[in-house]
DNA sequence: CGGCTTGACATTGTCAACAATCATTTCAAC
DNA sequence: GTTGAAATGATTGTTGACAATGTCAAGCCG
């Protein structure tokens, strides 16, 4: 196991708290106060930060420290479609792979979502919403891109809630994913793909129109 | 400009010695080595072999230092293909922003490209090829994506030339090139995406036929 | 002869002190 | 009252020392 203080521990803790929302956007981040907050020495969080920035959720600026990256509307948009690029391959692939267990899996995901429109709790929504992305991730046996798109979603945890809660988006959003799910289930590449594609375009198209 | 043994200096300075093949894959990165030849200390490197860590670069194991990471062919397999996703999505983007002026660009460079095949040139071939797909990428004016394919391409580029050599290999490459510039000049959104897709998916084909 | 301990060495991990830089306040001059 | 310079405080950047860990070889025991 990871060392209590070590860096990487200290990474993901300090990754953890800055997806979770505990540090605002554009949020200082200063270094003595985390070693503190984080029972480890300034370079432990440094070599935290610095990673943090390549991973694109800290922005540091010389001699004046660094600061919770805030993701703007258009950022948003732009890391969606390229999400949206890498998951319409990813669903391809998991069209291509996946086992009956795994269709079943899918099919038992897409239920729960459903009831959850229907009893209209958006949380629980978006919840199974990133458990179904992650499953067919899981799926499609892609390290590559599995870890691009961990990276593109720690950005925008932050817009998860906001796009769902439009009127009409929830709905919408269940039926592509069933559409979804059908293609994967069906074994059809292309149309796991096209699903795929048009789902996060219009993900994209919620976000714009706010 | 960035201050001479700064850290981001520093990062950037490793990062081209590593993908420039100057240290080799596998290599130990030793930190006082670096710090020395690096012109810097300790840890300045230490942050940048953070960073490049994350970027895919470096690979870097508690108590044992870090070493240049060692790309399978798996591996060069995997990236091409994420590569292909997202270069898919900006071809199309290409294809709708391009001008005149991006179209003549583009023309001049696949002229080039004809040139280097014809006189059996594959160094300067690849070279070209990086160019026009750096092109297009500008002409796309898509940060995210940019960056996410600066950072896959950095993990490959020891490949670049292994699947150029195959025989035929160049001439075929040419003729999917000339294929997506055409789409892009006809601003035809589809068959640009068709068209990289089809050239990435040859790539990863030459790669897997090693 | 082979496996196991021991010790020396190389390297990484941690820490604290100091220097450099930036932001803020104070205060005098006009 | 406003402007600007200097002092102050907070924070980051840099450096060196020390501790912890892993590696390797030599020597010891079975």
């Amino acid at each position: 196991m990871a060392k209590k203080g070590g860096t990487q521990d200290v990474t993901t803790r300090l990754r953890e708290a800055i997806t979770s929302g505990r540090f605002q956007p554009n949020e200082r981040l200063i270094e003595t106060e985390l070693a503190g907050l984080l029972a480890t020495n300034r370079a432990n969080v440094r070599t935290a930060l610095a990673q943090l920035e390549q991973e694109g959720l800290v922005v540091h600026e010389a001699n004046r420290g660094a600061r919770v990256r805030l993701v703007s509307h258009e950022d948003a948009i732009e890391i969606t479609q390229a999400r949206g690029a890498l998951e319409t391959f990813v669903a391809g692939l998991a069209a291509a792979r996946a086992t009956p267990t795994d269709h079943a899996g899918l099919r038992d995901l897409v239920e729960k979502m459903r009831a959850a429109v229907e009893t209209g709790d958006l949380i629980a929504y978006s919840k199974i919403n990133g458990l179904l992305h992650a499953e067919i991730l899981r799926i499609a046996e892609h390290r590559t891109t599995a870890k691009l798109l961990a990276n593109l979603n720690s950005q925008v945890v932050r817009f998860q809630y906001r796009s769902i809660l439009l009127p009409g988006r929830s709905r919408r959003s269940l039926a592509e994913h069933e559409e979804i799910v059908a293609a994967i289930c069906a074994g059809d590449v292309e149309a796991a793909q096209r699903s795929m594609s048009a789902h996060l375009r219009a993900a994209a198209e919620a976000l714009r129109a706010r």
